[in-house]
DNA sequence: TATAGTTCCGGAAAGAGATTCCGCTTCTCC
DNA sequence: GGAGAAGCGGAATCTCTTTCCGGAACTATA
């Protein structure tokens, strides 16, 4: 198995451009894989998915030799994609505004995708990197806005972005039956503790 | 827990007594379970557990047609053990401690067993009445804990004991890579933004 | 544009595991 | 102790995953 597979630098012996054909099928296999997620799950039949991208089962694993290869390039985009609004909200508001419009940005990427939840806590080895992915791609963003809080004395020290990040990762995580908003209400409580600055760790 | 109706058939459709092998071999699938889930995960091959069973497939597919009836199964016994462990908490130490150590207990369940988030979070429908399992058997106790709290006025009466509840169970499953006592801390700074009686809702 | 050299695609086929089915065994009740 | 119901085992079947390779499609070069 080859270890360097991240491809964002052109090596010494100029490796041929990936064939305008297989990265469209690659987008068209995303695209489908992250519609049949939201309808049948993450363990739709793999057929399903092909199917709905008008292309052959080898394609797909020809692409994803795993089923998590698959799954986490769908969250991966969508990660993205959250990660890219934060520069626009940072511009527009002040920090502690910016902060909470951010967070709930995160928050309801992480209640509407429940192949998210499901594949964090699935507790398979394949998708240990993707919180790291999240910290890598979110935690910057975060990390600032929470400084900024900080330095304002708004906030106690008692919380590394990560540690924040985490946390509304899995409050946000919808349960059958519970009431839409829980997620958001106990970050809110969470968010009070933290301004609680009277209060001794 | 079931109630039996020892001899006395009334009905008109006298239900038989369930056979004594058949339970003792339920008790085995289950024990079994337990076991390959912790070592294999949720997703491990039936044969695995039934040959740790000492029975055949078929009697598995007898008792838990599907095997999110096996799963659900397991897990309600684990929230059983749990409830159970919470009346003699209550009686050993004052509300606050006994609330403490409940929920220590309680975090040190959600956090051990990876099986539980997994299926909390997987989306599919037949772990739907598990999260209200879970507030059937631990609701009550915790709730009277926390109105004990609330009463003596340390804590802000803005959290249901479902909210609690929920909070902690999300809080507490294990993220890869993440600290070991992240939710824990969580939870804290949770119970610190209870104690803020000075900030307003 | 034609050609050679790759890369990539499709879907049949093999493999792995889940689920069913039914003859036989074990238990319960009278 | 015997009749009949309940339960058991595991081979057979079914479903979905994963591999494999002949041929199609694309890119670079002239």
């Amino acid at each position: 198995m080859s270890n360097d597979t991240t491809g964002s630098r052109t090596a010494a012996s100029a490796p041929r451009r990936i064939r305008t054909d297989a990265r469209r099928n690659v987008e068209a296999l995303l695209d489908a894989a992250k519609t049949v997620f939201g309808t049948s799950g993450v363990d739709a039949p793999a057929k399903e998915i092909t199917d709905l991208a008008g292309l052959g089962v080898g394609t797909l694993y020809r692409h994803f030799p795993q089923r998590s290869d698959l799954i986490k390039a769908v969250i991966e985009r969508e990660i993205d994609a959250c990660a890219d609004a934060a520069p626009a909200l940072a511009a527009e508001h002040k920090p502690d505004i910016a902060l909470a419009r951010w967070l709930e940005r995160l928050a309801a990427f992480v209640a509407t995708k429940r192949g998210f939840a499901a594949a964090l806590h699935s507790g398979d080895p394949a998708f240990d990197g993707l919180s790291g992915y999240l910290m890598e791609k979110l935690g910057p963003a975060l990390g600032s806005l929470l400084d900024a809080a900080t330095a304002a004395g708004e906030i106690r020290a008692v919380v590394s972005s990560q540690d924040l990040l985490y946390a509304v990762a899995k409050l946000c995580a919808p349960l059958p039956g519970e009431e839409p908003d829980h997620g958001r209400r106990m970050v809110a409580l969470l968010v009070d503790g933290l301004r609680s600055v009277d209060i001794q760790p």
